[in-house]
DNA sequence: TTGTAGGCGTTATCAA
DNA sequence: TTGATAACGCCTACAA
């Protein structure tokens, strides 16, 4: 028995306070709980011999057995915690989510899609789940959570039978940034994508690599751009990072000029950025020699992608309506998907190609 | 009794596959547990039947009773999660403890220390907890927890009996800085501050707020340019983000040049790239005009801060060391305090001031 | 207002 | 290798 474990054992229980303060375990227990009348009298006396005894209140080990209910939601994502919170998106959306878990006294698991098989998401007391941008384990995932009869509400995900969706209009949006750039005359444009899965290695976009794609963000984002510019090439990259973005931006720009896109469509803001960093090291100006565009909506440090042409999404809206709709299935209320919409921000990273119509 | 509720009491239980396999109920636990002994063919059977009756493995929630072990760390961090992560640096720390503690079958609960008693430390099932930079409410959450016999280790916090705590040299690596900006013959020297606690404001710095000041890491690096510069006034902040950086840089700045420091120490790099966002604003040429140092030694986006001279904290292997202090905690095995060293990176945000000696 | 009884779903111990 | 038994600590009808 080691150490802890002894400690443990030695704790006292609800039942040894009742017995210290001469009264039945339920009683004890009403006069933590407060959900029945005792007398203040024998409540006082309960709290003091608890009080006595180093008793910290009920085990929310047993309570959440009787209950039923833990009161965790599982958070899940993809990548490791220092990945996904990088950007400023993501934790936009996790602020929303706790913003409505918490006062429900619900907290938030952080649990990653690792390999042993959703290992955590199976032993850890969990009464719902959340998933962030999963994809490669979705329905891996997804059949764990159902089959412990758990609801499930996925952010941007593919449509699942039995899972509610908080989507964006990422296929719109995109179809709207990209008619901008066409508008002002644009007419080689490049994409740089996030991650697409199952890999996460920066390279060409191929059609290999999108017809394997997972990423239904990505990919929705990459059919809008193609509704306006079809067939449209460029980067993938390995996430949502300025420095995808600054080596995506050379692997596009460092090429002689004629071959150079007169405008690039970068799925982030924070790609924009790197994209915009990576114009800057080569002496393109942005926008009189390169349009930019990114997507979030952000605030970035950079100076040079402060007023950056972007879509505006309702980043932590959309974490509040994710946890909405968690509590409704939760208490047994029908909920369904929705879908939010993005704003276009005009910026100043955009302008007509040096040559129009090239 | 609520959906959820109905279809929780309908799912199927150990013993009803134990049931239907016609074995015990602890046969069936070892089957699926593989704590135990048991023939191919029995675990066979009930894992078939388990399959067969929708069995999703058993209950967590009883398990932890049963095992007084519940799988789950308690990250408690004072402010949003959206002001908590915008640093780098506390992503950096929570991914080294999710690194140690998720391998060894533990997730991540966040926490906020909200107002109402710690509620949801009280109440949800933990096994051990860490605190992250928390301050205002630190005795009371400590209490709370130790009442409970769980593992604490803080970071960074000021000692406090029975937590074991990962710490940082602040002080010294504060002097080292300060020394640095000395020895370029730096006299005029302001600070900006992180948070110092109790309240969240921009303001000047105090003498009544330092007293007042609650935040151990802020007044610690307070204190080692203290050391060197006797006195040295300057601005709190509300916490560590670039635009609060600005926010002080504007108030130091915008003066006269016979009231302006011609140097700033700032608490972190995220407040430095801020002050030098606002020296560019006001047209000082960094480091010509202003010198700047940082604290902390991440990657900045902002290239004018990009090479910051700054002390390179190890915040990443500070994470980690909490999660081995709680996993030696959790076996009962004595684990002890432990303070980590900054390194000191010179960037080209320093130089010696226009007219040394002033 | 208080007490009694039973069980939430597992797993550890021990005996067979 | 398997099974019976007894907790784990609490909560909630229901009865007193």
């Amino acid at each position: 028995m080691s150490r802890a474990e002894k400690a443990a054992a030695e704790r006292p229980t609800l039942a040894a306070v009742a017995r210290g303060a001469g009264v039945s375990a339920s009683t004890a227990s009403l006069a933590f709980s407060g959900a029945g009348p005792v007398s203040p009298a024998t409540r006082e006396r309960v709290l003091a011999v608890a009080e006595e005894l180093g008793y910290g209140g009920p085990d929310p080990r047993a309570r959440s057995l009787r209950r039923g209910r833990s009161g965790i939601v599982g958070a899940v994502i993809e990548s490791s915690l220092s990945d996904a919170f990088r950007d400023p998106v993501n934790v936009a959306m996790l602020d929303g989510l706790a913003d409505v878990t918490g006062p429900a006294d619900n907290s938030l698991l952080l649990l990653t899609e690792t390999t042993p098989a959703q290992s955590r998401l199976i032993d850890a007391p969990l009464d719902a789940v959340v998933l962030f941008g999963c994809s490669l384990r979705l329905d891996e995932s997804v059949a764990v959570v159902r089959r412990r009869g758990m609801p499930v509400v996925s952010i941007e995900a593919r449509p699942m039978d039995g899972v509610l969706d908080i989507g964006l209009d990422n296929v719109e949006a995109s179809r709207t940034l990209a008619r901008h750039l066409r508008e002002l005359g644009h007419r080689r444009v490049a994409v740089v994508a996030l991650e697409l899965g199952p890999t996460r290695e920066l390279g060409r976009i191929t059609d290999e690599r999108v017809a394997a794609g997972t990423t239904h963000t990505a990919l929705q984002r990459l059919a809008g751009v193609r509704e306006v510019f079809p067939g449209a090439g460029g980067v993938v990259t390995a996430g949502s990072w300025t420095s995808e973005g600054h080596r995506a931006g050379m692997l596009l720009l460092d090429v002689p000029p004629a071959d150079r896109p007169t405008a690039i469509v970068a799925q982030s803001d924070l790609l924009a950025s790197g994209v915009i960093a990576a114009a800057a090291e080569l002496g393109l100006a942005v926008p009189a020699e390169l349009s930019v565009v990114g997507f979030d909506g952000i605030r970035l440090d950079d100076p040079r992608a402060a007023d950056l042409t972007t879509m505006r999404q309702p980043a932590v809206e959309k974490g509040r309506a994710a946890g909405r709709a968690l509590l409704d299935l939760l208490a047994g209320v029908p909920a369904e998907s929705q879908t939010f919409t993005s704003v276009f921000h005009p910026g100043c990273t955009t302008a007509p190609p040096r040559e129009a119509g090239v």
